[in-house]
Formats: C-alpha cells, structure tokens, sequence
DNA sequence: TGTGAGCGA
C-alpha cells in the first residue's frame, strides 16, 4: 500500500519516517520528497508498505500524531501515473 | 509548506 504522509517537519527525514512506520511492521520503501528547484523538503512524503493491515494500523496510529513540533497526516495514498507514454 | 526528486541496474 502507498501511504502518502503531509504535513511533515521539513527537518524530519526518511531515516526517521522510515522508523515511525518499521514500529507497525515491514516498511518497503520511504521516500521523503524534495523540491528539486530549492533543494528542500516539500513537507510530505510517501511510505510503502507491503502489508495493507500494517500500512492501516499505522495510518491510524500515526495521523495526526506530532512529530517534531508538527501533527503529520498519514493517508494513503493516490496512485502516480507515472510518465510511460512511449509516443 | 498537502500526492513524488531520482537517469542508473
């Protein structure tokens, strides 16, 4: 399940996402998204895990929890369509 | 600060 995570302290990084959501079960990827034109956080991410009752029990667990002086929101996600256009 | 950067195996 793609879980998306806002609301994000922009000095919490993956590291520390990835540990917030290891404690509900298997983790398979964290991903912390960065702005490419600064160069800084954007303030969400995304958490993917493999379990969907892990990812859920998570999500209610950690939405709306504080974290570094913020309340993250933990949902799932949207799926990205990503670019395979191969026109 | 709210739906994704990365270009290489």
């Amino acid at each position: 399940m793609n879980i998306f995570v806002a609301n994000l302290n922009f000095k919490l990084q993956e590291d520390e996402l990835l540990d917030l959501f290891e404690n509900f079960g298997e983790v398979t990827s964290a991903k912390i998204i960065i702005d490419r034109e600064t160069g800084r956080s954007k303030g969400f991410g995304f958490v993917e895990m493999d379990n969907d009752d892990e990812a859920n029990s998570a999500i209610a667990d950690l939405n709306g929890q504080e974290v570094h002086g913020r309340e993250m929101v933990v949902k799932q996600a949207e799926e990205r369509p990503r670019r395979e256009r191969r026109f």
